[in-house]
DNA sequence: GCCAACGTTGGC
DNA sequence: GCCAACGTTGGC
């Protein structure tokens, strides 16, 4: 059974629409543990939600999939490479990543305000822990996150 | 651009 | 092991 997720990025960093053009990425530089630990939860197969923060308002913008389970994130190693972290050692990675491919970009966006206001979505972890990039969702949520972008579930 | 909330670090 | 100081995230 697929597993439901959102990933956030800032808008301007990586949008959505860099993820079509590329059609999948590493989602590299997750230097949060339990964001960390979601990825390594993750399966081949489960559905993404793309959010982007730091926009007006942040919305759920599209819809991605995990196409490459957890491996270690290889920026840890570079020591020029800004995500470097010296105390992660290479016989036990501190840190991991997936990949993910670009499956649907919503002719919608759902905003956070619309989350927010939703029934059913109140104990979305978006709405509650706000500072978590990767985060789980459950199944009902991802559904009335779709139906309120519009789009058929996958 | 500000700043509250949160996670991490490090001194003790 | 506590907690103050610091850095970062992300909503507004």
């Amino acid at each position: 059974m697929a597993k439901y997720w959102l990933m956030k990025s800032e808008a301007d960093v990586y949008s959505i629409d860099d993820l079509k053009k590329d059609g999948r990425t590493m989602w590299d530089g997750v230097r949060n543990y339990q964001a960390r630990n979601n990825m390594k939860a993750m399966e081949k197969g489960d559905w993404v939600l793309y959010y982007h923060s730091r926009q007006t308002p942040s919305a759920v913008t599209g819809l991605a999939r995990v196409v490459k389970e957890a491996y270690p994130d290889p920026t840890q190693f570079d020591p020029k490479h800004k995500y470097f972290d010296a105390k992660s050692d290479e016989d036990d990675p501190r840190w991991w990543l997936v990949d993910i491919e670009f499956v649907r970009k919503f002719d919608e966006q759902v905003g956070l305000p619309d989350i927010k206001a939703r029934k059913g979505l109140a104990d979305m972890v978006l709405v509650n822990n706000s500072r978590l990039s990767v985060q789980p969702v459950r199944k009902a949520e991802f559904e009335t996150v779709l139906k309120m972008a519009g789009e058929a579930m996958p």
